[in-house]
DNA sequence: CTAATTTGGTTTCTTTAAGCAACCTTATTG
DNA sequence: CAATAAGGTTGCTTAAAGAAACCAAATTAG
C-alpha cells in the first residue's frame, strides 16, 4: 500500500488520521465504546484478521488511545480499555454514525438511538456550535488571519 | 491491500468509513471545506498522487459527497464542490481536528481558531449533547434495547 | 497563428499493507 | 492429564498506494 506518513504534517486532521484514520482503528474504538475489551471479542465482532487486529491494538496502545491491562492473576489475559484520549473520540464517532445513518441508512436498521442514562432522553445531532450553542454550517464560519502559518 | 468491503455492513459507521474512511477522502473533504475546488489545487495542497486523487474524487462524486461541475464554456475544466451530504461532514471533520489539536498538538502550530462570521466569536468544542445541550461522555449514555437488531 | 503551458487525466511499474490460514505458547477447564 | 481458549506470530497471496511517464484538449503567450 505504501501509505504516506503524516506524523509531521502541519495539519492536525492528517495527524489524527495517522492514529485512527486507517480502516480498522476507528471501528475498534467504536467497539470499545460499545463495551468490548477482549482480543477475541474484537476479532469476532469486527471480523478482522488476527494479525491486523494485533497490529492495530498495538498501535492504538502506542498512541495512548487504548490501554492494555493485565487481568487474571498471572497475566497472559488482557483487556484493552479506552484511555481518556480514546474516550474523547466519542463526538467524532457519534458524528460519523449520525452522518452514516442520515445519508446511507440501512433499510432494515433504525438509526442509532443513544440516550442520556439519567433522563433517558435521546441525544441531539452532533453539531458545530457558536459560543451560545447555536449550530453553524461550514459556510457560517471563517478562520481569522493569524501571524503564524495555519494548518 | 485487499480491503474488506463494508457496503452491506449493519454498522453505519462502517458504511460511512466505506465512503470517507480511507486515507485521503476525509482530507479531500477537509480541503474542500477550506475552499479548494480544482484538481491541481487538491493535488498540490495535499501532495497526493494524481491517479489516487483521480480515483478518490470519482468515488466521492459517486457517493454524492462531491459534485463535479463543468466550468469554462466548452467543458474540460472542472470544479469539485461539496454537496449537502459533503457539507454535513463538517462536525465530523471539526471534531477530529479538535481532537488532534488537543492530543497531538504540533509545537509550532496553534489549534484551529474557527469563528462565527457574524459575531466573530470562536466556536465551541464539538460535543455529544443531551436534549438540553449539556455535554455527555460515553459513560453517560446507553442504547435502549429495541426489538430489531442494532448496528 | 503557432508554440508553450495548464488542466485533468491514464498507464505502467514497484512497494507495501490487508486478508487468510496455519501454527504456537501459556493458562484455564473438564 | 487432555482439551480448549486467549493472545499472539509467521508465511503466503492479493490488491491498493505511490511515483513517474505519457497524453489530449483548452488556454495563454508571443
Amino acid at each position: 500500500m505504501a501509505r504516506k506518513r503524516f506524523d509531521d504534517s502541519q495539519c492536525s486532521v492528517a495527524r489524527a488520521l495517522n492514529e485512527v484514520g486507517d480502516w480498522w482503528s476507528l471501528l475498534i474504538v467504536l467497539q470499545a465504546m460499545y463495551g468490548t475489551r477482549r482480543f477475541v471479542d474484537f476479532q469476532q465482532e469486527l471480523g478482522i484478521a488476527k494479525n491486523i487486529l494485533c497490529d492495530r491494538l498495538a498501535r492504538l496502545v502506542d498512541n495512548d488511545v487504548l490501554r492494555k491491562v493485565e487481568v487474571g492473576e498471572h497475566g497472559s489475559r488482557f483487556e484493552y480499555r479506552l484511555s481518556e484520549k480514546g474516550r474523547e473520540l466519542f463526538p467524532v464517532v457519534i458524528a460519523l454514525r449520525q452522518w452514516g445513518d442520515k445519508w446511507n441508512p440501512a433499510p432494515d436498521q433504525q438509526p442509532l438511538d443513544l440516550r442520556d442514562r439519567k433522563t433517558e432522553r435521546a441525544i441531539r445531532p452532533v453539531e458545530v456550535q457558536d459560543a451560545d450553542g447555536k449550530a453553524l454550517t461550514v459556510r457560517e464560519v471563517f478562520v481569522p488571519i493569524s501571524r503564524t502559518k495555519a494548518g
